[in-house]
Order: structure tokens, then C-alpha cells, then sequence
DNA sequence: TTTAGAATTTAGCTAAGACTAAATTATTAA
DNA sequence: TTAATAATTTAGTCTTAGCTAAATTCTAAA
């Protein structure tokens, strides 16, 4: 059994591996945490076969450490899920509470939720769950930022963690699997215009990059 | 925020008090945990001004203490119930999540589950739940064993935490709200017939002295 | 009332995981 | 290529919560 802290360090390094990659200092300041404590810990994880590690280069996650990273993932993508759809909570609260909650659970709570939620290929924000078997498709997509004048896009996903912005979201109208269609865009990283629901709204660009779009085409986009 | 052991050791002695007194040698025993551990941790109990201690001689909870352990056996035993409800956990896997969970759920968590159950009184194996402003009716019930021949009784509460027992019990039929009459009673702690549910049932005496009842009177026995 | 045995506490150690301050190594701009 | 700055590591501390072994205090029987 892995400690928490443990846990909570695969997961921001293998978060940060997704970005570009996972050096002390990344992870400190992700963590909220000393750059000391990390060095500390990071010796500790290679100690255990969870990272490949090497003094002043970074650390890499091994197949196990990448293995226990997206159990944890999947634990708190499931229960974001199962925190909206079974109990109700709005979708800015339920990160905070998986957060705890992931280190806790069982494999068979795990699997009860999951099955109850019909195994979901996704959270509530749209951030893809990991199977059980640790597969979790890498796709990327544009930004709503990126989105040309004119073009109809489908939300796809947005940050998980700022329950303030997705307060914000949910007014406005901007979740996972909404359609909308970009009306105008003011020059100079200026407010961008929107059609969603029929009603125009106007957001600015900083907002704007944090919503990941697809575009729209008829047929249903599967992600299979 | 009162670490998971601090909650633990609260736990503990609340029981231990409801029983008879909490000594340091019993809380050891209790929690699986060296008598020396203890004291270090009554110490800071004290001080923390949990419990009034006095060396050599045992603690008492004050009453944040009691508050404090109150919250927690009222988040296992909601989780134990939703658990169960919900999530179609067996009686006997229950107490394991929950002893994992009551520490790490928030207060949103157990006021959301406490309305989906509608506010229970009583867990899953008749354990009574505080409420939010702790409160926790003491009611003493009879067992089993004591019960006299050709009485109809009502099962009331079984033990929570042993789930080979809870399976056996499961398997004849002795749950809360069972209806039970005693047909026979062999002498020098022999077996002990019943009457459940129109079958005989022969259970030995360390089963029967496990099971609390309360008698059967037709007009439903409430706790209020 | 003394004393053996049980219960409890003290003392000192350990591991995890955090911290600060100081030292070292990398990197980058001149 | 060197010097300044940034990143990282080392060294040493702290707290929590456990442990063992030894010392002390209580209790109950002789």
C-alpha cells in the first residue's frame, strides 16, 4: 500500500510528464511543497521502482509508478463522476471532495461506482477515465481560443480544479458537449464573441484557452 | 482537523466508556497498538483538551471529545448504511470501507448521503446513528441468550465488525427486524433452538449472547 | 503490611514527510 | 569563457505516531 503522499506525487508527476516533463522544482510548486522535500521524496520513489531518477536531471515514472499514477486518476475521475450524478454536487465542488476521497477507496467501491455509472469513458469536465487495465487515450484537442471565426465547435473539456471558473462556465453555458459557434473575435487578445444556446455571449481570451473544443460534424464524434 | 489517529483513539474510547472505562492498557488492547503508545497519546489528548487524564488512572472524553467521536461513529455508521443502500454492499463488507472513509469525507458528503438515506436512525446491523448535533440515544437491549423460552422477540443490533459472524447471521435470518421466538434452550450454555421466519434454527450460546433483542409487541416498538 | 505481579509510564529509538539554510551544480548572458 | 543566476541537493530540524526495554506505581493476596 502506497501513503498518500505517495500517491499525490505519482500524480502530479505523471501530470506534468503530460505537459513537458517532471523536474524538482515543477514539482514543488505544483505540489505546494519545498524543493527540498521533493528531492527527498524523489529518492524515495526510485527506491520503491516508481521513477526513474537521476540527481539534477528530473525524474521519468516507471510502468509501475505510471500504473499506481492512473489508479489514482481513475479513482478520482470516477468519484468526480459518481459525486455528480448519484449525490448531486455541482461540478465545482466535486474535485475538492475526490481529492481526499481517492486515496480511501476500495477496489470493490471502485468498481461498484463505475459499474453503477455505466463505466464512463469520462468526468464531468470532460477529462478522459482511465480503464482498470491503466489505458488512457492521449487525444488532444484545440482550444476555443484557437477556434476561427464562423466555425461550429463541441465542448470537449475544461480545468477540473478552479471551481470558480467553473462556476462561471455553467452559466454561461460552456460544458462538455456543448455546441458552440464562434461569432467574433477582437484583435489583440481581445474579448471573443459566442453563439451557445441560441444566446451570444462574450468571453475573454484567458478563458477562452481553457476551453478545449472538436469540431462539430453530424455524425456523433466518437472518440473510437 | 483532527488527524485520522487522534479520531481513532476518540473512537475508541467513547466505546470503551459505553462499557465501562477507558484505561490505558484496554485503549492498547483496542486498537492494536504498544500501552506505551497510548500514553504518549492520551498526552496529547489532554492537551488538546479531548480527554481529562489523569496518570495511572484512565481518561474520560470532555465533552469536545465526545463531540469530536460522536461525528466520526456518525460518518461510519451513515457511510456503513449508504454502503449498503446504495451501493448494494453486503452487511458484512461494510464496516471495513467505512472504518477507511469515516475519516475522509466532508461535511457536505455526509449531509448529502444523510438525505438520500432520509435520515436514518440505525445502520445496517441496528447500530443507532448520532445525530448532527450529537446526540446518540443509549438504549440497552436484551440478548439473545437471555431471552426465555417461548418469548417472540425482535432483533434490535448485532455486532458491526466481525463478518464471518455477519455472514452467519445473514444465512439464518438474524437481522434487525427479524421476528424470533426461543423454542428451546438446552442446559450448561448448550445450543439454543429458534423459530425464524417459520423455520427452526439451532444456534450455540456465544451467537445468541451477540444478538440484542428487544420484546415483540404488536403496536411496532419505536425509539421515541 | 509487605510483596509479587499487573498496569502504567518514562526514556530513547525509528520512519515518514515536511521545513530552512547552506552548499553545490547547471545554465545563460556578457 | 567566465560570472551571475537559477535549480537542485545536502545537512540538519521538527512533528506525528509508532516501537522496545526499563523503571515506576498500583493492587491484591499472603
Amino acid at each position: 500500500m502506497l501513503s498518500q503522499a505517495i500517491e499525490d506525487y505519482l500524480k502530479t508527476i505523471y501530470k506534468l510528464e503530460e505537459k513537458s516533463s517532471a523536474t524538482t522544482n515543477e514539482i514543488a510548486r505544483a505540489m505546494g511543497v519545498a524543493a527540498a522535500s521533493v528531492t527527498n521524496m524523489l529518492k524515495r520513489l526510485a527506491e520503491l521502482n516508481l521513477v526513474e531518477y537521476t540527481s539534477h536531471k528530473g525524474v521519468t515514472l516507471t510502468e509501475p509508478g505510471r500504473k499506481a499514477a492512473l489508479e489514482i486518476i481513475r479513482h478520482h475521475r470516477l468519484i468526480e463522476m459518481y459525486l455528480h450524478e448519484a449525490l448531486g454536487y455541482s461540478w465545482d465542488k466535486v474535485h475538492d471532495e475526490a481529492e481526499h476521497l481517492e486515496h480511501h477507496i476500495s477496489e470493490e467501491f471502485e468498481d461498484k461506482i463505475a459499474e453503477f455509472l455505466g463505466h464512463p469513458t469520462h468526468d464531468p469536465h470532460g477529462d478522459p477515465i482511465p480503464t482498470k487495465d491503466g489505458k488512457l487515450p492521449d487525444i488532444k484537442h484545440e482550444t476555443l481560443l484557437k477556434t476561427d471565426i464562423g466555425v461550429e465547435v463541441v465542448v470537449q473539456r475544461v480545468p477540473d480544479s478552479d471551481s470558480e471558473l467553473l462556476r462561471y462556465l455553467a452559466e454561461i453555458g460552456l460544458k462538455p458537449k456543448a455546441k458552440v459557434e464562434v461569432l467574433l473575435k477582437a484583435p489583440f487578445n481581445g474579448p471573443i464573441t459566442l453563439k451557445i444556446a441560441e444566446k451570444e455571449i462574450i468571453i475573454g481570451c484567458e478563458v477562452a484557452e481553457k476551453v478545449q473544443v472538436a469540431a462539430f460534424n453530424n455524425k456523433k464524434n466518437k472518440s473510437k
